[in-house]
DNA sequence: GCAATAGTGTCTGTAAGACAGTATATT
DNA sequence: AATATACTGTCTTACAGACACTATTGC
């Protein structure tokens, strides 16, 4: 017998409402990247009254468009606002969204409300996938006040997920791949400043592979979105290093342009 | 006072159903891009009894996904089988799909029975951009025997379009132009046979730019995915070229691994 | 001195970009 | 001969890719 005083029954509150001011066969999803000790993390988010983490996601308002409802979404969940977040694809597969713990007739029971088999929460849902990138140090991942768990994870030791989540994360890193080769990153995922050692790495982490720390440094400076300061970061054991900026004119320009890294 | 023998009024049959096997506010756009006589076309669909031109479009099965529905759509509108169809956006902007000349009380009147202002079909609706090329050969334009008219437009030359369509096929040429700079295309564009100024001048055509020669076929040999025969295309008034066909092992390699344009 | 990491310079091969002259076909 | 288009070769320069030694810091 499920006890109907939890907090379950408040989140089904909204399940059970008509739903009339969203789209109804539409949602959102976001894949958030963060970077840190240089492993790439994935903000997932848990309810703590059912079982699979899945991604930051909702459903979109009749008075929004699709980017603005993954900020919102983005904002709501993780308390991240203003993020760059990139479309880049739709997941529609019949039957995408399917749970077989998940029924009309559980659903009864834990509401006791009559739940017609055909209600808009079992229906066949799209969703557009976003990602973006951010830094690992600006998110507060305190889910405590709230009804959900938010919590990062390894990319590489992801939790079982929720419907076909797993395979939105794989096809956003293969998005964000993709990106990284044809556009520079890391003003997002970096602290202002920043060390050659620290931005190689975040390369080499999300590409997933080794790069030349000599043609690497000479890449980015001769394209001129780096620059090096007179400061060093102090460090233990070893040569400290010394800090760089970005040049934001160079670096949006060779956002627009494109450029290649092989 | 409007004639409702007319064929306008089939079409309202449709509209007037409770499209209950259909995704609700989502739908497909197909910018096919046709290649003919120097000019890139795009093909557009016309019903009769009403104005504005538009993409071949429209609503998904909730037992299929987007590409097979974008597939479907193209072959019941242009007969065209097999393509490869590339979602490039999700377009969303709310009242994307109102129309000022389109409206409860136009359908009323129409169609002759009371149509709630809340009708489907006048409710927020996001649509999933795709575009493809096609060989402009293959497609038989004879909409005569159909509802819609179906027309080839050049790209520079388009009529008023249907709500955002002309924004779609913007961000479709942008789309279509960045996948040009990263991987081969062609294969679905030329005969089998083709010569070089034939490839160059379709490359210069998509670009919007002229190139080389020489250092355009030195590129695509070099890469090895065109390969020269012994045959001659023969031309009048001056020397008559070679033909030239692709090399479809080395063409899905670029494919696959991504090749740089500049 | 040793360990650990940062930083820098050079060579080589390849490919891009610029460029001009020859070949073929028609009138 | 004049015209129109096709075809090819070379030079220069820039960059990618490979590679090895020196510098700094703490122990």
């Amino acid at each position: 017998m499920i006890d109907k005083t939890n907090k379950l029954f408040d989140v089904f509150q909204f399940f059970t409402s008509d739903n009339k001011d969203y789209l109804r066969n539409l949602a959102v999803d976001n894949v958030i990247f963060g970077y840190h000790e240089k492993e790439l993390k994935v903000l997932l988010v848990h309810n703590p009254y059912t079982n699979p983490w899945m991604l930051p996601g909702g459903y979109i308002k009749k008075t929004e468009d699709v980017e603005t409802a993954a900020s919102r979404v983005a904002q709501q969940r993780t308390g991240l606002q203003d993020l760059f977040l990139k479309q880049f694809k739709v997941f529609s597969a019949p039957g995408r969204n399917k749970d077989p713990h998940f029924t009309p007739a559980v659903l009864s029971e834990i509401t006791g409300k009559t739940i017609d088999k055909n209600h808009w929460l079992f229906d066949q849902i799209a969703t557009v996938g976003f990602y973006t990138l951010v830094e690992f140090s600006k998110v507060s991942v305190d889910g405590s006040s709230q009804e959900e768990e938010v919590k990062w994870f390894d990319i590489n030791d992801l939790p079982p997920l929720l419907h076909d989540h797993d395979k939105i994360i794989t096809e956003a890193l293969k998005a964000l791949r993709h990106h990284i080769y044809h556009y520079p990153i890391g003003y997002e995922l970096l602290p202002e400043k920043f060390t050659l050692p620290d931005i190689r790495i975040l390369y080499q982490t999300i590409l997933g592979k080794e790069m030349d720390d000599r043609n690497f440094a000479r890449k980015l400076t001769s394209l001129g979105i780096i620059e090096k300061l007179e400061e060093i970061k102090h460090t233990r054991g070893h040569r400290s290093p010394y800090l760089y900026v970005f040049n934001k004119e160079m670096y949006n320009q060779a956002l627009d342009q494109g450029i290649f890294f092989s």
